[in-house]
DNA sequence: GAGTGGACTTTCACTCAGTGAAAGGTGTGG
DNA sequence: CCACACCTTTCACTGAGTGAAAGTCCACTC
């Protein structure tokens, strides 16, 4: 190749990638000329990988053709067995907690330093909330999170703890202390609860699922199981029993 | 390239899709060997595509080494709009169905001459069903299967009625003229009934989602909703009626 | 504990698939 | 009409990709 690309060890495989990364959440329609800026290569390039990707069927072209994902590639993703089988199996036990208690439902893995929504029930009548399966928030604004991050490797959240967080609104807590001191909690009570830290006028409450341990000895938490409700009222013994008995049937039904 | 592979217009970028399309439900943990039998490509060429998928967290190895697919392609695959903007403004409607009739609540389009499964709610309580989000299961089997037979385009059901059909159950009906007529009943009717079709002691009824039209004129079918449960008993009324209410509220807010 | 079969991994010389600058279209707006 | 932005195609060069063959590892057998 003459000029090459400026990055090191550019394979076919490492750019196919990076084109297919280059689409998120607020970008799933994408041109050539976007794709390319967003991957950090060429167009014409861009351009030959994606009439592959697209002659392969892991692309679309939407009406403005644009790009987009495709079914197969769709498909390929829900093979994942980290996420779907976690998600399978706590399916039903989501269902029944909305079921009982009508609210938004969240089911999460903590992923590196983000919270990572694996599947969420919501009913038309609950909050607006900006979680959907697939998307990501930081760890400290959200219930599930801070049960994440709460039974998060010490080391990390140590680090964690000194890093730049957004604050989303004026009730998010990210003073470093503060916080550790509500992780504390978090693990002495089994279960966080935020209100109006991420959402104003939304409050969570989350426990962790811990897979159940087959002796004794430390139990690892795998997910976590929350919901979010206009508020908390008098509710929230009610509310955290729910999830609690879904959590520990999750736990007993996990691999 | 001296030998080179065996079919032309191999690509890399070829290649990297057959690797990834070689996993299937029923195949989601390979080793190299299987994979490249599956993908048809030699040994070594996959084992490097594999390392390089792995380093660019597209697959993980699991505990024993066998390569799955990974949470960054998972990532990808949420953001195919085709399915997942469809399955985000149904999600709620399928919480209602699930929570009125507790029964498995699915979401399905059809894809080709398949059944493609876009959601599923289940509860602990129901028929064990196949279906799961990804899945695909034949046309004339199921009753979403049914209703997306029914409104697909004539010359392609036609087709289909001449196709070999799988019998999963002694009363899965294959007759092509009797599944014709059943079809135009359910085009008539506006709702599909199946009896132990697809799974001994399973019914299911389905109603197709129609996107509202603007003006009059013909509405389009893009998906089907539809319940299983293990008997339809005296319950068939009250059941469809929950259906058809989604079915139009999803319709009404579809883009 | 040597022997055997199977799957996984690495090597390496050859060469053609991939590359990207440049040029050619296409469409929109001033 | 020109200017600008985006998409698409071309083409000569060359190193990234290739896969047969050889090497390694492991489990299971006799």
């Amino acid at each position: 190749m003459s000029g090459n690309v400026s990055s090191p060890g550019a394979t076919v495989v490492s750019r196919v990638l990076a084109v297919l990364y280059a689409f998120d959440n607020g970008h799933r329609r994408l041109g050539v000329t976007e794709l390319a800026r967003r991957a950090d290569l060429p167009v014409p390039t861009v351009h030959r990988l994606l009439r592959e990707l697209v002659a392969g069927e892991a692309l679309t072209r939407d009406s403005g053709g644009r790009y987009v994902i495709g079914r197969r590639l769709w498909d390929v993703g829900m093979l994942a067995p980290e996420q779907t089988e976690l998600q399978q199996v706590a399916s039903p036990f989501l269902s029944d907690i909305h079921a009982a208690t009508r609210a938004t439902v969240h089911l999460a893995v903590r992923d590196g330093t983000e919270v990572l929504y694996l599947d969420r029930l919501s009913g038309r009548a609950s909050v607006p909330v900006v979680s959907r399966a697939g998307s990501r928030l930081p760890l400290h604004a959200t219930g599930v999170g801070k049960v994440l991050l709460a039974h998060a490797p010490a080391q990390l959240r140590e680090d964690y703890l000194t890093m730049e967080m957004r604050r989303p609104t004026v009730h998010t807590v990210t003073h470093p202390e503060r916080l550790r001191r509500q992780l504390a909690v978090v693990r002495r009570e089994g279960y966080a609860t935020t209100e109006d830290e991420m959402t104003l006028g939304a409050c969570s409450i989350a426990v962790p699922i811990a897979r159940a341990a087959s002796g004794s000895g430390e139990q690892e938490v795998v997910a976590a199981l929350g919901i979010v409700v206009p508020t908390l009222k008098r509710e929230r013994t009610r509310l955290l029993t729910a999830l609690q008995v879904a959590a520990r049937g999750i736990g007993r039904s996990l691999p």
